[in-house]
Parts: structure tokens; sequence; C-alpha cells
DNA sequence: TTTCGATGGCTACAAATGAAACCAGTTTGG
DNA sequence: CCAAACTGGTTTCATTTGTAGCCATCGAAA
């Protein structure tokens, strides 16, 4: 009879492993401010370009848009970034990070690359290059038939 | 000024990358039985291995107790699997697929092997053994330092 | 034994998520 | 010019998830 091995299917070792990895990662943003994931990704997106609207967020960082509408809201609240209007669209809203914002960013940096850099500290050299390469054929294999007819 | 390119931050390519590919399957048994994730996984799990408890289940599959729980509860609703006591330990249960459950089961199996195929028959063998090795590298590098102290 | 800490499994409540509907405002095609 | 289709962003509601606490049972230690 044909059984499939969980342990070793691929939708299922990825998932398993981007879990882990992001429950740990989570710690560092939820233990420091008492993020949530979509408000941390905001804040990193922010931080990184400078000034997004909620769209392109929500590309940048591959969040649903309700995700990106509440992290905003929250992210507001606490005055960690400002909404300005646009000028020639109605619309569209510009997200810019306030002090306050820019420094919790700055603040969070560093334990990102920090993190990062301990996850990698594990592998070998070689390793590490599979998996960037390897990681990156599926992104790429993916992506390219998100686009249906 | 100090950033973070969140495209290529590991946690977050690997959340980003999971994600998609296991929204993608998760059509399969969705639209095939109605199944959740976590269904899909008992059902999976104990396809593969006959009979399991509860706690095994969740070890196996990387889910939370109450994810087994439920996912358990609704299986059982639909008569796809049974509980047997545990002759010494009241407290366990093993749980085993019924006919209708294995039936599903084996109508699962070949999608879900066809599905990771596809997956990498977009890479060349070089690439798939890259995602071989370094997913490797990064699962055993994670689980062998969760035992704290 | 009795008692106390673990363990298997469930449930109740709170928080996070997704789908779909919605509201402005904008574009397009007649 | 105006209706229809579309887009940026929010809200509502149902579903899914996690946390914490519960219950019953078990094992060990007194």
């Amino acid at each position: 009879m044909d059984i499939l091995e969980l342990e070793s299917f691929l939708p299922y070792r990825l998932y398993r492993l981007a879990d882990a990895v992001s429950r740990e990662f989570s710690k560092v943003y939820k233990d420091r401010h008492g993020l949530t994931r979509p408000e941390w990704r905001t804040l990193s997106g922010l931080g990184q370009r400078g000034t997004m609207t909620a769209t392109a967020l929500g590309e940048q960082s591959a969040m649903h848009k309700t995700k990106v509408s509440r992290a905003v809201a929250e992210l507001e609240r606490r005055r960690w970034l400002v909404r300005t209007p646009d000028e020639d669209d109605r619309r569209v809203e510009h997200l810019t990070l306030t002090k306050a914002g820019l420094a919790a960013y700055r603040e969070m940096v560093p334990l990102a690359k920090a993190f990062e850099r301990e996850l990698l500290a594990k592998l070998s050299v070689g390793e590490r290059g599979s998996i960037a390469r390897g990681l990156a054929a599926l992104e790429s294999g993916l992506t390219s038939d998100k686009n249906g007819p």
C-alpha cells in the first residue's frame, strides 16, 4: 500500500521549519514591544522604505489587506506612524514612521540581524549556500505561476 | 543608518514560502474533502503509522494539543477514525482510521505526491539537492537547541 | 496507603485571521 | 457628462488559533 511520509513531505517540512523559526523570532518583537507579526512587518517595511501606502506594504510583506489595515491602525494608535493623504488620489494614504516608530525600528534591526546570524551560525558555509539557492529556486518557481489566465 | 531588508530576511522568506506552498496545497484537501490542515495532518499521520495516540500525533505532525484534539474530534464525527482506550493507562486513547478514513487517505496520497512532484519539477537537479540539504541543515540546527536547561 | 506532582486529553475564553461586503473616491466608455 | 466598473482602505462576521485552566488518571515518594 502506498503511504506518504509526512516528515519528508516538502510542504510539511517547509511549514514546520518556518513556523518554528518564526515563532522563535516572534519572541524578540513580542517580548520587547508587544508587537504582533503583522505589526512587526509593517514597522520593518516602513523602516526600510521610508514611506509606503498600505497596498504597497501588503505587497512587500505578503500580507492580506486586512492584516495591513489592522497593523497600521495599531501602530498609529501607538503614535509610531502617521498617515498623510495623497495629493492627487484621495483614497491613498502615505504612511511614515514617527520618531518613536523609527526609534523602535532602529532598536529592532540589530536584534533581527543577530537572530538571523545565530540561525545561520550553526550551518557550514556550504549549507548556507544550499539554503540560499534552494529557497531562491522554490520562490521563483512559485511566483512565476501565480498569475493565472 | 542601518536597515533590514525584509525580502531577504530568512525568517520572513521561509514563512512566506511555506505559507504560499501550504496555502496552495491546502486547496487539494479542502476542495476534495473539506479538510482543515490539522485534519489533513491527522489523517496523514494515522494513515502512515496505522495507530497513534493524540500526543504522538501532536509530536509527529508538530501540532498543538488543542489542534490535535479538535481535528480528531472532527474526524471521529465523520467516522473516519475510532478511539480505542488503552488497556493499561486509561488516560490514553489509540486512534485508528476506519475503512472510510483509510479510503480518504488512499485517495489523498497520490494527490499529495503529485503536488510535491510538480513543485520540484520546476527546479534543476542541483536545486533540488540544495533545498534538501539546506532544509535538513536548518532543521537539525533548530531541533538541537529546543531542549533548554 | 495517601498524597503530590506529572501527563493525556478536553474545553472555555480571548485573540488573530480570512472572506465578503462596504464606503469613498477614481477611471473609463458610451 | 454620467453610469458602470475598479481601487484603496476599513469593517463585520464567522472561523481558526492559542492560552490557560480543567478533569481524570497515573507514578513516585513518603
